[in-house]
DNA sequence: GGTACAATACAAAGCAGTTGGTATTTTATA
DNA sequence: TATAAAATACCAACTGCTTTGTATTGTACC
């Protein structure tokens, strides 16, 4: 009697999720309602609220979108971790972008999720975090030269390979002194690229260029 | 015995759905299969595969997403209104940008919304794109201080109306000397506003601003 | 082997915005 | 009518990016 045990397997794994996009955040809830093992105990539209939630309940697991208005995720996540430590989190961000999984790790999340994950993999992150794992994405050894050959786009533009390369840590909004650092480069080289990127695609300022990455999903 | 048709209320609304992110496709389609009078027919990650998708089959109803890799939202909208003009199409978008909703009224498509919207909004605009209305968001009139009224999401912030101000011409990319210029403020003044808003928000510098205001459609 | 381009590196001048202050006037409201 | 908040104005130090230059090295191609 003693090792049969099993009402573990009936105790719930109670979520939060924290987005302030009511559409995904509801879709994510139909999604894991058809799941026995798990209940989506609230939601959250904002940083603000999350915490405020973390008064009254105790979830086993949180979702949290990294871009929230206010407090962002990870400002949550070190609330959590602070004050919380047993309950386990799962970064979501739309974008791939290394340096988020990279500071997801250190800042202590258990899990870390893109936006455009199979309904599968976000239940298997999720159970596999609940029980303790971590569970980040497998980081893609050579980022370089891959937006040219997935985007036709912006071949019109004949950036050369440094140039797409530099695009991809704008687009992530490293500095030129990051990006010096990052790929071990001075940070006149990387000025002149930039200089030449802004030249190519016409642009005048760091924000225009940063509507140009966003506008033409880059 | 003529005029008792009433079949048609039996035939469901055939949707296809095309967006780049899984777990918001899924999301939809849980959502919507709690609806009677809705069923999705078919999914697609891009807009070739909706294109593709459109050989075999002809729902009433796309909601095609904005922001796909390869071919984008508004050229499937193209091709679909070209090729298949009965079929409805509603453009999906994250952003609130005016310029996209008046591209996607001149190019034909349907509807408009934006993915925070609510269930019901989501609901209703597809109803009535469906029975042949055109669905788009009232795009406000009055620039000034219309901001707050209009987006709840703001509010939190407790920006003043000035600030709230400053951020509409900031979303159109006045510099601070042409804001001071518009509003016959002192350049030290509108950098003041610029401050508390800055603060306010969390933001560190002019790209994380726009990327806020893009965002979170303001 | 010469030409063209890509990639690298450097430097000075300047601009736009940020940060952290101070300070005055106007306006709402308790 | 006090009091607080909003709006206004100013300033200096600073950061990050832009612009306009020059210059060297490597690499691909005719």
């Amino acid at each position: 009697m003693v090792n049969l045990k099993m009402e573990n397997t009936l105790e719930k794994l109670s979520v939060i999720i924290a987005d302030d996009h009511t559409l995904f955040i509801n879709g994510l809830r139909m999604l894991l309602q058809g799941e026995p093992d798990i209940e989506v105990v609230s939601v959250a539209a904002n940083g603000k609220e999350m915490l405020h939630l973390l008064h009254t309940h105790t979830p086993n697991l949180v979702l949290l979108d990294i871009n929230m208005p206010g407090i962002n995720g990870f400002e949550v996540l070190k609330r959590i971790k602070d004050y919380y430590p047993k309950i386990k989190v799962i970064m979501l961000s739309t974008y791939n972008e290394e340096h988020l999984i990279e500071k997801a790790k250190t800042e202590g999340a258990n899990g870390y999720l893109f936006k455009n994950a199979e309904k599968a993999e976000l239940l298997s992150v999720m159970r596999s975090v609940a029980g303790g794992q971590l569970c980040f994405p497998y980081k893609q050894p050579a980022v370089s030269s891959s937006l040219n050959e997935t985007d036709p786009f912006l071949k019109q533009f004949q950036l050369t390979k440094r140039e797409t390369e530099l695009l991809q840590f704008i687009k992530q909004n490293f500095t030129n002194q990051q990006m010096a650092d990052h790929l071990h480069l001075s940070i006149y080289t990387v000025e002149t690229h930039r200089k030449n990127i802004m030249q190519k695609l016409n642009l005048k300022n760091p924000v225009e260029l940063n509507r140009f990455i966003i506008q033409y999903n880059l």
